[in-house]
DNA sequence: TGCAAGAAAATTGTATCCAATTGACGAGAT
DNA sequence: ATCTCGTCAATTGGATACAATTTTCTTGCA
């Protein structure tokens, strides 16, 4: 039998994915109406989705205003980027103390899946990117850091969708394998060092860019997956 | 005049303040009728306040069951505790490194209301503690650092709540003082060795007790901060 | 007495409806 | 031409109504 979801949740993950795809561009305005109608639901599930999505620093909300897309600045985005290098050192240290025996396996299999993208800088890159790190919060165990890397990881790939040109994902797939191999080696600082320069990286450029587009024709790509 | 904010502000605070004093205690059941009856406002004021406590960790829901004050296992407790280390190690990193000139001013006065509770274990001890830790956080600037401490701060209060019998305040401002000094001195790993040492002793302990009561006649004591 | 099946009650999931606030647009005065 | 003020459309904040699901209580039967 199929997993019970709740409606909320599937608009919650739509949207999520929308925005990280950056099918919808940061600063976007997210009416509630147009956004149910989209999707076939009400206005009160799309709400307690924009709920959840600003806790998640996704969106933000004015008041009597309505949700947009969030638009980080930049003293917010280093504050995210030096949040995630706290909480990513922490996942190396205890992957080196306590990763479970599949734990490589899974990591060089998702390498692999990112090598096969390689060069292409599409959504699909840029998912994989941050599923990596995602994947190895999981593989500490621990569901608290992982959730908390998956928030941060998730507003980095905002960031860089605001701020950055090309995410050069070679070299990031590059630097994942290498983390791996200093988590083998049980080098926590060899791979702290790695992932500081990995993420110093990403996030050292400082361009902007902005393409505005219509929500609805953007969403109707996602609505589909909604069996209504 | 006077601030606007939103019912779901006020009922979020509010519900909040309950578990943290433990005047909702964990695995109490929390029914939308009931909880929008005492406050006065609708169940769809009180559910959009419980997505936010889910998110927050601090309460669970179960499809079809409703909403529940969250019971952290141990496991999850450990896994929480893990979480802060990381998380409070970076406040110190940041707060050594660049600390406001205010900083110390408000630390001392806020151990100084420690201490004038001293020897009380009540809900405004337990509180305080965990505000000094929101404080330290609060100072480094980041606000999503901030944001994920006075996360992990407020569900340790619920898992002590749980599973500690006495709170030892006294030990705890000491070693809040101690802290600060450390801080003052420009003495990361002394700071980050006591704050260790701090969350330690307060995750050592591991008894339980449970104390059911009626959920009407304990909202009945908040209630009357909502100006209706 | 114990157990199982079904009906009734309670509670959540979702949609719709009304009120309040905001932003935009335009007319008139300076 | 510009600035101000008032009206109006658009959108959210909040409440109520209905549907679906779970839990509980009752009742019949072994």
């Amino acid at each position: 039998m199929t997993e019970k979801t709740t409606l909320t949740d599937a608009v919650h993950t739509l949207l999520k994915r929308a925005i990280i795809e950056q099918a919808l561009k940061p600063g976007m305005r997210l009416p509630e109406d147009t956004v149910g109608e989209q999707f076939g639901v009400s206005r009160t599930i799309v709400r307690h989705a924009l709920v959840r999505l600003e806790n998640e620093g996704l969106v933000v909300t004015r008041r009597n205003r309505g949700a947009f897309v969030a638009e980080p600045s930049l003293e917010e985005a280093k504050q995210i980027f030096e949040v995630r290098r706290a909480l990513e050192a922490e996942v190396i240290r205890i992957l080196v103390e306590r990763i479970p025996s599949s734990g490589f396996d899974q990591l060089e299999a998702h390498v692999r899946s990112e090598e096969s993208v390689r060069g292409k800088d599409g959504p699909v890159s840029i998912r994989l990117a941050g599923e990596f790190h995602t994947l190895l919060a999981e593989l500490t165990g621990n569901a608290v850091l992982s959730r908390y890397v998956g928030e941060v990881v998730l507003r980095c790939s905002l960031i860089m969708a605001m701020y950055a040109k090309s995410h050069s994902s070679d070299c990031a797939v590059d630097e994942h394998s290498q983390i791996i191999q200093a988590i083998r080696a049980g080098d926590a600082a060899r791979a702290t060092q790695i992932m500081d320069h990995h993420l110093g990286a990403v996030a050292g450029r400082a361009e902007l860019e902005q393409k505005p587009d219509s929500v609805s024709s953007i969403l109707s790509r996602y609505g589909k997956e909604l069996a209504t």
